[in-house]
DNA sequence: CGGCAATCCTTACATTGTCAAGATGAGTTT
DNA sequence: AAACTCATCTTGACAATGTAAGGATTGCCG
């Protein structure tokens, strides 16, 4: 009896003891999904030792996704509700509009440098023009939510602020991604948090400086 | 005889006749490499596939790559000179160095849309923190280079220049990764060429708006 | 209580990365 | 020029992975 089965390895975890049928396996997998990606990177994350994880056999993961790439969307969407709620709660952390909106933008890079893994995941699904569903909706949002702060921050108008806000993102999910792929290690090579700060001050003056007309 | 051999294979291509032994098959596997990668995307780009488009047997790579992740990293090297090669031809087409500075950044944008799977091979190699020196030497370059043109075209100093390089970089290279991974398709969804020449000019403004002291 | 449908397991197969021996030919030495 | 040597290439094998088919188990609904 050297090998358990399935069951018996979850049950032999200390979980709460499933009705059976695991309980919600969907969600059992997507955590594991995302540890495995924190621990060991995403070369580790493959689907069945994502099932070997949740205490399950290796096929069991087709009955909830159709694909090993929809374990993967549905990793990714999970990751973006995470970045999510930790920019809102970091922009809410003051009631001026444009700390709020450097609190939102250095937030983003710490996101990526606490969950480099889960960041790639997230930006890098090569899913061609037919985004899932699942991952558009999860993944919209900081667009027109920015678009919104900056409007507040500045009282300039929508149009010049769609521009402003692609500036902003693009600078910080730059900057992120350079950062993740070791592309910033020049001689000093100064900490993230201390780049995404400089960044930050420098955009910070367009959104004073006069507009000339386009 | 349905079954052709590599040798055939090869000299079925009509490509120089090889003395033998291919030639010099690491260049091949390369040259096969980015076809693949331009053609079927990153997904298909497999050692085994690699051998059989240069016209060989699944194991000759590893006379030539200790590793998958090895010719990956050539394949990148490759990408870095060519995207090198392609920048340094559109700065040079004009002398004003505004102009030129803009061109390159617009450039390096347009290298990502043209070539977009290597593009993203490129930067998103997990190589851990030990960067082989093949692709750390060639993807070195454009940070300096930027340094340089920042200081020519504003005058300024170079601490302040450093702040600047990296703030055009990481723009254009994070409105780049957010094309490919196709984040930018709200209402409108404007072409990539019209949204890096905003970008582009916006950040001209920067260059020469007043700087307060630090 | 019986059947149904969802969930899960087992088995199987093609593909991939990788390794270990053999074959082959090019260049060098005698 | 003949023989040797070694890098290069091929063949065959193995474990791991994604995926599909069919059988077992369980909760639920009538």
């Amino acid at each position: 009896m050297s090998l358990k089965s399935p069951s018996d390895q979850a049950k032999s975890k200390g979980l709460p003891p499933p009705t059976y049928h695991h309980g919600d396996l969907r969600e059992a997998l997507v955590q594991a999904g995302i540890e495995i990606l924190e621990e060991r990177g995403l070369a580790a994350l493959t689907l069945r030792e994502t099932a070997r994880r949740a205490g399950v056999s290796h096929a069991a993961p087709y009955h909830h996704f159709s694909d090993k790439g929809a374990l993967l969307t549905a990793i990714a969407a999970r990751g973006f509700r995470m970045q999510h709620n930790a920019m809102a709660a970091a922009a809410q952390s003051t009631t001026d509009p444009g700390e709020g909106l450097q609190a939102y933008g250095l937030n983003y890079v710490s996101f990526a440098q606490n969950h480099p893994s889960l960041f790639r995941l997230m930006y890098t699904r090569e899913c061609g023009p037919n985004t899932p569903p699942e991952l558009a909706e999860a993944s919209s949002g900081f667009y027109p939510k920015m678009v919104e702060g900056i409007c507040a921050a500045t009282g300039c108008s929508v149009e010049q602020a769609s521009s402003i806000s692609l500036l902003l993102w693009s600078t910080m999910h730059g900057l992120a991604m350079l950062w993740l792929d070791h592309q910033l290690l020049w001689e000093g090579h100064p900490p993230l948090d201390k780049l995404a700060y400089e960044l930050s001050e420098l955009l910070g003056r367009i959104l004073q400086s006069p507009n000339p007309a386009p």
